[in-house]
Formats: C-alpha cells, sequence, structure tokens
DNA sequence: CTGATAATAGTACCAAGTGCTAATATCGGA
DNA sequence: TCCGATATTAGCACTTGGTACTATTATCAG
C-alpha cells in the first residue's frame, strides 16, 4: 500500500481520464501493483475495459452522420445535427475557459462553439467564416453548460454563401448571438481559393 | 463467387469506411464468403483489423479534443501596449490551430487573438465584448504569422462602454478586421453586475 | 491476536484477430 | 475437354487484453 486505496484510485480515475488507452498492465506498473490490484480497482470504481473505452471514444467521435466536418472539428459536444438546416452542440464551461478574477468565460469560447457549429452544419468539403455579428448578452459563468443551436437562415448559390444564426443559452436564457456568412466550396468552385 | 472478387473488395471498402466498428465475422455474413476471405481481401486493400480502425478513429477524436484546450492561454504574444489606447499582439499559426484538411487557420483563434487583445487594451479591472462585427478577409495559413493592432476608437462614459477596432494583418496584408463594443467597470460601477 | 480488508497469484475462458499450411472450387483459354 | 491459375475455404497454433472465479498471502486496526 503505497498511499492508500483510494488514492490509487484516485490517481487510476485521472490517469485513465487523460489517457484512455493505457492498458491495465501499464496502469499496474505505473502504480507498481499487481494487474489484479488494478483490474479489482477497475471493477470498484466501474471503469472498463481498454478496449470499451477505445470504442466509446471512438463512437462518441462518429456517432451520426457529420460528414461535412469531423466531429472532433467541433468545440463542445455534438448532440444534433441536420446539414444544412440546423445543429446543437453542448459546451461545458470549465475552470480553463474563464477569467480567473471574476469566473466569466472568455468570449472567444462562446464565439468557438458558435463558430465551429457553422462551419459543422454546413454540407460541404470546405466551409469558412467570411463575416460575423456577435452580441454577448449576458456572461456565461463558471459550471455553466451553453447549448447552442445553429440554424441555416439563407443560401446564395451563385455566391457560394450561406447564412447561419447561432443562438446560445444557459438554462433558457440567451447568452450569446450570432449571425454568420460562410464561404462554401460546393463541387463547381472546388480548388478557386488559392 | 457472387459478383466477382473486385467488386466485393470495392464493396468492403466502402461498409468499413461508414462503420469501422464492423467485425471480420459480420463482413462474411454480409457478402456471404468465409471470414477466411474477408481476411484475405482486408489484406490486399491494407485495411486494418477491427480493433485498430476503432483504435485509429478514437485517437484521432482525441487528439483534437485535447488540442481544442490550450485556446485558453495560447492567443498571442503582447508586443506593445498602451492603455486606453492602442495594443499590438502576435501571433503564430502552428498546426494545432488549423483544419487538418486544407491549412487554414480555424476563426476562432484570430477572433481570440483580436478579442483578447481588445480586453487587454482596456485600461480597467474588468472588460468584456459585448457586442462585436468580424470579417474574415483572407484565409490564413499554416506557418503565417499574425499581427494585430487594436485601437480604442471611442469611450462612452455613461454606459461604460469602450469601443476598440482591431485589425491583423500577415505580412502587411490585412486577413481580419474586427470592431469590438467593450463593456468596462470603472470605480463607479463596480459590482453592478450580477 | 484475531478478523477484516487489501493485494497477489493462478486458472479457465473469450473475442477478434494474425500467420501459416493445405485442401478445394471455379474459371478461362488452348 | 483438360490444365493451370486464381479464388475460396478450412484448420491450427498463437496473440492481446481482457473477464470471472478461486485461493492464498499481506497488512492494518481494534
Amino acid at each position: 500500500m503505497k498511499r492508500s486505496k483510494k488514492e490509487r484510485q484516485q490517481q487510476l480515475i485521472h490517469t485513465i481520464k487523460n489517457n484512455p488507452f493505457i492498458t491495465d498492465d501499464a496502469l499496474a506498473n505505473l502504480f507498481t501493483v499487481s494487474v489484479q490490484t488494478v483490474r479489482l480497482d477497475r471493477l470498484e470504481l466501474s471503469i472498463p475495459e481498454l478496449r470499451e473505452r477505445i470504442k466509446h471514444v471512438a463512437s462518441k467521435s462518429f456517432e451520426d452522420e457529420v460528414r461535412s466536418l469531423p466531429l472532433s472539428d467541433v468545440i463542445g459536444e455534438m448532440v444534433d445535427i441536420e446539414l444544412d438546416e440546423r445543429a446543437i452542440s453542448i459546451f461545458d464551461v470549465k475552470s480553463e475557459h474563464i477569467f480567473q478574477r471574476n469566473q466569466i468565460a472568455r468570449g472567444h469560447h462562446l464565439f468557438a462553439q458558435a463558430n465551429s457549429l457553422a462551419v459543422a452544419v454546413i454540407n460541404d468539403e470546405l466551409a469558412l467564416t467570411v463575416k460575423s455579428t456577435l452580441s454577448f448578452v449576458k456572461p456565461v459563468k463558471l459550471g455553466d453548460r451553453v447549448i447552442a443551436k445553429a440554424f441555416v437562415t439563407r443560401k446564395d448559390q451563385e455566391k457560394n454563401r450561406t447564412f447561419v444564426e447561432v443562438t446560445s443559452t444557459v438554462e433558457n436564457e440567451i447568452v450569446f448571438e450570432g449571425q454568420f456568412e460562410m464561404f462554401r466550396a460546393n463541387e463547381a468552385s472546388k480548388g478557386e481559393l488559392k
């Protein structure tokens, strides 16, 4: 018992969290205990085996037909998407997102969530933001769960533009609004961008 | 030979592509061939086994997840500042800032640089973005050095608002412009924000 | 000192493979 | 029609990273 069971289990949780790809064997070495001990720990903490962990990580990102952009490029967690129509993502405000002084989320995270959602909702190989107008309606605090909803409002086929409106709420209260004018590369315009 | 080897292999590629979670066994059933045939096919097409496929999908998404975190501190290096007047920062576009597909910098990093500069230039305890209008003039690429310059254009003492204009350039060419309306908490208004 | 808790050891088993050899099909051309 | 090439199937040993279970040994605390 290096530092008691509890302490080890806390470390185990932490270690696996930021490296789900580690095997029991490696964990046993890390904590200088036997593999069986690691397994008992996982059992108690109901942490699934390596393969299941990996599968979980993988399927989270693979879920549904997010073809336009790999889900990975989205800030926040995508919960719903209908390409070229709408998309919803969730973003939990953690300590790394706030100003330490006042616990208020820094604006660029809200923008990042909204902007990446605007990119993701577009059903095309390439989507870039051209212009946008933002309104930070209400400060967002540590621990808040921000739900961003994006709607495609208009498409201009000739100019390859798509207009997306994003509204972010915390407990049904609007905290952020943004209009995004997006450039999209459809088949015809591929390769035009230098 | 239901439809020739080639045809089956094409289908195999397709099937695995949009469901990397399928086992050889399931594939064998699907094409009504033996498991061995599926394995030979994978071998010829150099498609890795199920576990490796899943691992690949997982690590791709995991890397991006990790990558999106350090957004908090990497917002450029301040090189000059005159409080309530102007500020300049430099931001080098690295691989973690771009879309892998086209090497173009993700918009929120440009916004983050500009926005944090707008916050920094304000000589007050608290500064928050209220509204902003952005224009992504030209795509920024991997390796580019973005120089953002912020100017305070106007102050509205009564409403506690400060207006900041930010222009970002790469090799003297404008790539981004933004107008920011900032809320500031001066002595008089401290604690008003709930 | 004795129980309880914790840790270790060992066994059988599983899924989803790889790598290999060997036996059959099946087809297409001389 | 028969022959050889290609394609397919079968079988076996072995691998990883586990589960599930039992048995033994430490270790600590009252």
